[in-house]
RNA sequence: GGGCUUGUAGCUCAGGUGGUUAGAGCGCUACACUGAUAAUGUAGAGGUCCCUGGUUCGAGUCCAGGCAGGCCCA
């Protein structure tokens, strides 16, 4: 048996390879099956949509998953990992309404709900086959023949039962509030949706102060009179209030002012900027100037004249809010009358004096403060009658104007239907109104205004705020109890967990659950017409005999549940097909119906029926005094379906009790930073509100995936990277691991390809390379671990350090995964394979594999680093998990060290504390700086390493670094090619000592006089610096005081040694002595001669193992006298039989050696 | 406007509890080495540690205020 050899190495082709065995031979079952009745490792998968493609930030959030899950895997946890499948949701609407042409109006016009419903069906898993593809080329190990998929009626089942039980404890209400709706999607949208990224945009509006004129009457007399400055009253009788908005659309839906009870007011004479008209306004003092210029200040009212760039102004009285209060104006802009008195002054605690004029232009059916604050004033909304009888908004669910507001009816308040606003003469609607209000001198000022305002996050269209009716869940009630269980969680990073996590929680409000849409989850409340009397249905079961009671009252005349419950186990044995909804089951990708149907553990057959939409609104159930209810026609918000999985995925409570209970709560979730107010959120709210109990113990929250210049991705843009294509060209492990180790998942990363290529290079090959030199000679020594290990004790310096070191990475790696920090781990990895492993151990040690016999020295080289490249292998694992794996059965085939087929079966290594050696680390760091100085004096002196030098002269200032030095002392020697390490120390009376301040000591000491005490430390001499050694201590004069310095109070090193060549880093000095002597000479011809030997052998192409006779021409005395003294060496290092010194060499090539040049020719022996 | 976060070499990133000469890799330049060879070593160039104040004998590090990017929200 034979370690593999590689020509080349492919990447992308391990990754197909080993996923072919994988699959062959069912590693992944066998590495949950393996840790039966271990510890369980609980991780929750976020169902993913498979609406749309697959990008590269999916391979981000999936790497962090299954990392964490091979770890625990490894260090002998069971990991189940059920996939999930996210099918509900505004996305799929909309993605099928854009394939059909259709808008939300045509649903039960052009479109039956239920043919539209089968589209969306149909459209959501159209590209599961690409994600599952993607899911296992980058390896992501999930369970994907059996995942929970949100539209099964099991998973909704499980979500009704959810639902009862909160409705049960009282937390579910309906509600009617100012919610975020799009009219170009049709529907109301959640604080989770508008939280999507980059609904928030930066727009430029038209925006209005307008002028509300102020009804001259009893209440408002005060406002009419001057007390300072009576000449002023006859313009008074066009007295306004300021109101801006960034809405103008809403100002013909206004009905009240707020104005802010400690806000104080002025009344400021002056004119109007569009109709010159005299006009007196009132606004809030601190915002005068932004709307009088300071020139105009001293401007007589008198001398204007219609036209003047500046307009006059006169302050007259100052008002509180208080005051203004109840007072009325003229209605606006009067198309429609309310019912009940409005149009006066009210006090708002949300009015500011940050922007505006202080007064808020209130439209209840379009904001919510508007809404509360006019509700606690008894001020009316003002609505119209719909065509259906119903009262609704002055603007329709499409966004247009209705009929009643005749000058702007039809129109759409937003550009709702992507007309072209750079046209000339385009004009919004609220620049018509703007015009208007000009015009009838009703507007003070118009201007544009740049501010962010929500969009649709699937629309990209502005969203209004608008009057709908709701079901509410109230979080609320249970707001401490999240605070504190979140204090329990490990968020990583942490201040997701604290900051944005933990102040939205401060800030919750109650979560709207009412969605008026299709294809998602029904609400499963029935309620009678006036609302008195209503029913929460929490299982099929329960909707059946519901449904029975409605047949007896005869509300309804057969129940469409009656094959599903009656028939349930003679339809699963006798295979009948079931024709209620046919296709309710041909979608279906869970299998689990049937299955357990069979077992008799449930009496349901769940592929009877659908519980979505139309089939449950046709269902009309009697209330306990025998009315007729009605489903609530929403469905709930897609959100609480994600937030149900830890139940819903088991069927629970219907089936799996057990099994619930076992995986409750996850160990460990990640999704991305986006989902804390999503999926973490909604997690958490459930398991707060139903188990008193955290959802999830820890959690990762990756950011995002940017390209490489920090922009974000985007298939609009061009510059989203293709995660087929990445893995393609780089494989999956190169690009896994580029993206774990270049930053920590919860940072933003800029993704670049170069980066995912010098990954490859740099880790995956020269731990390739290391791995291919084992290979080559191990094969040809026949080594496979058969022969007992080596005691560490035996083993060479050089293998005892790189063991040490190994043993020092496995803590460091393990307490890295443990803490949920894989940067640390993968970085840890990769110094150790590079600098430790690669670039020390093997180039150190090179000659032990391929020189001389099988010897005890030769094993323990080869255990060494097989031990090395195995421990990698495990602990990269998780990261790498292709190439790992095929790094780990290279040498396990081999060995059969290990009795597993996979390194995903084998177990984390333990660190060997016992193999860990400081000292030796420390000794070893020494011999590299060492060998580093002397290499940068040999280049400065340009002398060639092949050259031997006689000796380097190290000054030693304390014992210890000898004994330091002198253990790895060989090591120096052969990697400098010098003779010998000589030391000298005090005693040799010609080391020049320098002197350092310690000044985190001296600092702690003497505080601010530190300064004198460094610079007179720094001034000290060789003589002073003796004395401080032999005393162990020495007085500094400072000032009129006398101070006492210790040798611990600073750093003393050897700087030079005069006459020497020399070089130091910290407190090592090294001296090279660069004397030549003949023999010196003699031996760096040799060596010379050696490596132009085995370049020939090289270009000849001779075998590694050949053996070669060397016919060498005499022309030149100094060869002919290193090739005599040197033979035995020049034979040994060159596999020659014999080295023969000719006059002529008719056939032979030349070898140049600096000077000397001469034939040489190989013979094969 | 608020919350969170980031800002260190051309690029990607390290820099416990403050300590005086701020590091690594890549890239660039030069030289060397060569039975791991499309590998490797050594050296060099390259820095306003985002800015401004403050605390301190001493600030990349602590504090305050800004600026810029990102995310999340009003």
């Amino acid at each position: 048996m034979k370690y593999n050899e590689y020509k080349n190495l492919d990447y992308a082709k391990v990754g197909e390879d080993i996923l072919a065995y994988w699959k062959a031979n069912n590693i992944f079952e066998k590495s949950v099956e393996t840790r039966e009745g271990h510890k369980p490792f609980v991780f929750y998968e976020g169902p993913p949509s498979a609406n749309g493609t697959p990008g590269i930030h999916h391979v981000m959030a999936r790497a962090v998953k299954d990392i964490f899950c091979r770890y625990k895997t490894l260090k002998g946890f069971q990991v189940n990992r059920k996939g999930g499948w996210d099918t509900h949701g505004l996305p799929i609407e909309l993605q099928v309404e854009k394939e059909l042409g259709i808008t939300k109006e045509d649903i039960g016009k052009k479109i039956s709900i239920e043919e539209y419903n089968a589209r969306c069906r149909e459209t959501v898993m159209r590209f599961k086959g690409q994600w599952d593809d993607l899911t296992e080329r980058m390896g992501y190990w999930v369970d994907l023949d059996n995942p929970y998929i949100t539209f099964d009626n099991e998973y909704i089942e499980s979500v009704w039962h959810l639902l009862k039980k909160l409705y049960d404890k009282g937390y579910l209400y309906k509600g009617y509030t100012i919610q975020p709706f799009s009219p170009a999607a049709g529907t109301g949208l959640s604080s989770h949706e508008l939280n999507q990224p980059g609904t928030y945009k930066m727009v430029k509006d038209t925006t209005i102060v307008a002028q509300f004129k102020v009804k001259h009457n009893k209440k408002s007399e005060f406002l009419f009179k001057n007390q300072n400055n009576e000449q002023q009253a006859t313009a008074n009788e066009n007295l306004y209030f300021l109101a801006w908005t960034t809405t103008p659309w809403t100002l013909p839906a206004n009905t009240a002012l707020a104005v802010g009870k400690n806000i104080k007011y002025v009344k400021v004479h002056t004119f109007n900027q569009y109709t010159f008209e005299p006009i007196t306004v009132i606004l809030a003092k601190d915002l005068v100037k932004r709307y009088f210029s300071e020139k105009a200040a001293n401007l007589n009212l008198e001398d204007y004249k219609s036209g003047d760039k500046l307009i006059p102004f006169q302050l007259l009285e100052e008002y509180s809010g208080k005051d203004l209060e109840g007072v009325e104006y003229e209605q606006l802009l009067p198309y429609v009358q309310p019912d009940k008195p409005a149009f006066r002054v009210v006090i708002g605690d949300f009015v500011t004096t940050e922007d505006g004029t202080g007064i808020v232009h209130i439209a209840p059916t379009f904001g919510g403060d508007d809404f509360k604050v006019a509700a606690q004033n008894d001020i009316p909304a003002l609505m119209v009658v719909d065509e259906w009888g119903k009262m609704s908004p002055i603007v329709d669910r499409t966004g247009k104007f209705v009929k009643e507001i005749t000058d702007f009816a039809g129109m759409y308040v937003k550009n709702y239907t992507g007309e072209d606003e750079t046209v000339a003469g385009y004009k919004s609607t609220d620049v018509l109104i703007s015009i208007k209000l000009k015009e009838e001198n009703k507007a003070f000022k118009v201007e544009r205004y740049e501010h962010t305002y929500p969009h649709c996050w699937r629309t990209d269209k502005p969203v209004l705020y608008y009057p709908l009716d709701s079901w509410f869940i109230r979080t609320t009630a249970v707001k401490e109890r999240l605070i504190e269980l979140n204090k329990t969680i490990n968020w990583k990073p942490e201040s997701t967990g604290t900051g944005r996590f933990g102040n939205w929680l401060e800030n919750l409000v109650d979560w709207n659950l009412s969605r008026s849409r299709y294809w998602g989850t029904p609400l499963p409340i029935w309620r009678t017409e006036d609302g008195a009397e209503e029913i929460c249905v929490g299982s099929v079961k329960e909707l059946y005999h519901e449904i029975e009671k409605s047949i007896a009252a005869g509300f309804m005349t057969s129940n469409p549940l009656a094959k599903a419950v009656d028939n349930a186990d003679e339809s699963a044995t006798a295979g009948i097909v079931h024709t209620v909804l046919e296709f309710a089951g041909n979608f279906s990708l869970s299998n689990s119906g049937s299955d357990e149907t069979a077992a008799g553990k449930t009496t349901v057959d769940y592929k009877a029926f659908d519980l979505h939409r139309p089939y449950v609104d046709n269902i009309v159930l009697v209330s306990p005094s025998g009315l007729a209810m009605h489903r609530e026609s929403d469905l709930i918000d897609v959100w609480f379906d994600s937030g149900a999985m830890p139940y819903a995925q088991w069927h629970y409570p219907f089936e799996n009790q057990d099994t619930f209970e076992k995986n409750f709560p996850a160990d460990f979730i990640a999704e991305g930073v986006d989902q804390t107010r999503g999926w973490f959120f909604t997690l958490h709210a459930i398991a707060v509100m139903l188990e008193d109990s955290v959802a999830f113990k820890n959690v990762m929250a990756n950011g995002l995936v940017l390209d490489k210049n920090g922009n974000k991705m985007s298939k609009r843009l061009g510059n989203a990277v293709d995660p087929f294509e990445t893995i393609q060209k780089y494989g999956p492990d190169a690009t896994r691991w580029y993206m774990i180790s270049n930053a920590p998942p919860w940072d933003n990363l800029k993704f670049n390809t170069d980066g995912v290529v010098e990954v490859q290079r740099r880790f995956f090959g020269t731990l390739h390379n290391t791995y291919s030199f084992f290979a080559l000679y191990a094969n040809l020594d026949n080594f496979t671990f058969s022969e007992a290990e080596v005691p560490l004790a035996n083993r060479t310096e050089s293998d005892r350090w790189i063991i040490s070191k190994l043993n020092s990475l496995v803590s460091a790696v393990d307490a890295s995964y443990a803490d949920y920090d894989p940067t640390k781990a993968t970085r840890a990895i990769q110094d150790f394979v590079t600098d430790d492993l690669s670039n020390w151990y093997v180039r150190l040690n090179r000659k032990r594999f391929w020189k001389g016999e099988y010897n005890t020295d030769k094993i323990a080289a080869y255990q060494t680093l097989y031990t090395c490249l195995e421990t990698i292998a495990i602990l990269a694992a998780p990261v790498a998990p292709f190439y790992m794996d095929q790094l780990f059965q290279d040498l396990n085939k081999v060995s059969g060290r290990n009795k597993v087929a996979s390194v995903h079966l084998a177990d984390f290594p333990k660190a060997n504390k016992g193999a860990i050696n400081v000292d030796l680390e420390e000794r070893m760091q020494l011999a590299q700086t060492i060998s580093s100085l002397v290499h940068s004096l040999r280049k400065k002196e340009t002398i060639k390493v092949r050259q031997p030098l006689s000796r380097i002269l190290i000054p030693i200032l304390n014992e210890n670094t000898k004994a330091q030095i002198e253990a790895v002392a060989d090591l120096i020697k052969s990697e400098v090619n010098v003779k010998n390490i000589e030391y000298i120390d005090d005693t040799s009376g010609i080391l020049v000592k320098k002197i350092k301040p310690n000044f985190k000591r001296l600092g702690q000491v003497f505080g601010p006089r530190l300064k004198q005490v460094a610079a007179a430390i720094q001034g000290m001499n060789q003589e002073e610096i003796a004395v401080l050694e032999r005393e162990n201590g020495f007085e500094i004069p400072l000032g009129d005081d006398t101070v006492i310095i210790t040798p611990e109070d600073v750093e003393i090193m050897s700087e030079d040694i005069p006459g020497w060549l020399v070089a130091s880093e910290g407190k090592l000095t090294v001296a090279l002595d660069i004397t030549l002597t003949e023999a010196l000479k003699q031996e760096g011809i040799a060596r010379d001669l050696v490596n132009r030997i085995q370049n020939l052998r090289k270009d000849s192409g001779l075998d590694v193992q050949d053996k070669i006779k060397i016919s060498l021409q005499n022309n030149h005395k100094e060869v002919n006298e290193a090739v005599k003294a040197y033979e035995q060496y020049i034979r040994e290092e060159t596999q020659a039989t014999g080295v023969l010194l000719t006059e002529l060499l008719a056939d032979g090539t030349t070898l140049e050696i600096d000077e000397f040049t001469l034939g040489a020719k190989l013979e094969v022996v």
